[in-house]
DNA sequence: AATTATATTTTGACTAATCAAAATACTAGA
DNA sequence: TCTAGTATTTTGATTAGTCAAAATATAATT
């Protein structure tokens, strides 16, 4: 029914409404994620309305319908599956999963789909951390936020890593700064713009706010 | 580099062109593999002649060139490793997977092809019993031949089903004419267009020419 | 050899997806 | 409110892949 890039718009439009939690979706931000033209992007809505996948509201934004978010989900469904997969079963690196998903996950089947997620162990969470969402479309939504907005003293859990830059998740994953490892703040330096982490082990990490922006986690007893 | 309606076009070219040692493959059963129309599958010889996929002699047919032949063969691979890997890993049923194996051999990158291949402890034949070619793109060429052109009396050993056909490959599988089953000839009526078979075990099975003509064996000690 | 049948190629048209660049609408600052 | 800057949409063009149907070439039969 959707070809790929239909299928890649509805799934970025959708991380993008989940990410930031806004209705609609401006058109500029749409051609940016997706690498086109904005002229291309609006041509694409209008398409996509038409097909009803989306609703077009011209010059403010696009949002999903329900038909839309269904199949969204679904390739996020595949998309996070597939990263589990490749790094679990096929041990590539947490730094390659992304592009090569990007792939398969036009290319896979509901049936095959299945299978994998039996094979796999049914799991909840991807690699990056990021929920995996279910057969049905529900996706667990966690109340993460940037390790810039906590407070000193405070104990995190790495939830995901917002950013798909092969040589910062390189660093990261070099820094122990993976879904599920457990930091205190022992610093933060607002006009340095420093924050300071500290495993339960006792390493220390410093990180800029720009970085710091990039990695969500969860509060929890350190 | 090439679209992957190329990528098809080479791999049924190539296909044909193993199966029936044929040197050009005419268009019209270039169209009919492909399913598409002649006139479709002219235009897109001359499209894969300009950027040096195939030679194209026009009213004859086309045949590969190196760089056509080469990627042929990768398709072929991946193609071959896919199926072995959803039938081995994944359990899915033996009738379902070229048409799956057709989706995912387009978007699995090389990098992931050489983990899945190390992953299957490099498997030399998929589930058809056809061989996989290797990564320099060599492929075993087996003796093989129609179980209808065996004579009565001889053992064989079944190599591959040359039909994709739902139905058929579900009857084959019920019949225990599968890859790797021996039988034996023992009745063969030309008039009748009727061959019987017997495995080891002593269950007999009968078949039409029809059908006799779609299973290739190679010759064995009964 | 003439005619018929079959295979192949041409022609004209269409859809999806894209870009560059011009036109337009909105927003924020002076 | 007017203006300058930014975001969005239009316009016109391009490429890949496809079809239907007409035109043409080749092969087969009488």
């Amino acid at each position: 029914m959707a070809t790929s890039t239909v299928e890649n718009y509805l799934k970025e439009i959708l991380v993008i409404t989940l990410e930031e939690d806004v209705a609609k979706v401006p058109m500029g931000q749409v051609a940016k994620v997706l690498g086109v033209t904005p002229g291309t992007a609006t041509s694409m809505a209008k398409s996509m309305e038409r097909d009803g996948w989306i609703r077009y509201f011209p010059r403010v934004g696009v949002s999903l319908t329900k038909k839309g978010r269904k199949l969204a989900l679904s390739m996020l469904r595949r998309h996070r599956l597939l990263e589990t997969f490749l790094v679990e079963t096929l041990g590539l690196d947490w730094s390659e999963i992304h592009v090569e998903a990007e792939e398969l996950e036009h290319a896979i089947s509901e049936k095959v789909l299945e299978k994998l997620d039996e094979f796999l162990g049914r799991p909840r969470f991807d690699p990056h951390g990021d929920p995996i969402p279910s057969k049905g479309g529900v996706i667990q939504q966690l109340a993460s936020m940037p390790l810039s907005e906590f407070k000193k003293g405070a104990g995190v859990r790495i939830e995901s890593i917002v950013d798909q830059d092969k040589e910062f998740l390189h660093f990261a994953r070099k820094s122990a700064l993976v879904p599920g490892q457990i930091f205190k703040i022992t610093g933060k330096e607002d006009c340095a713009d420093a924050i300071t982490l500290k495993t339960p082990k006792g390493k220390i990490l410093h990180l800029g706010y720009r970085s710091a922006e990039k990695i969500l986690a969860l509060p929890c007893e350190a």
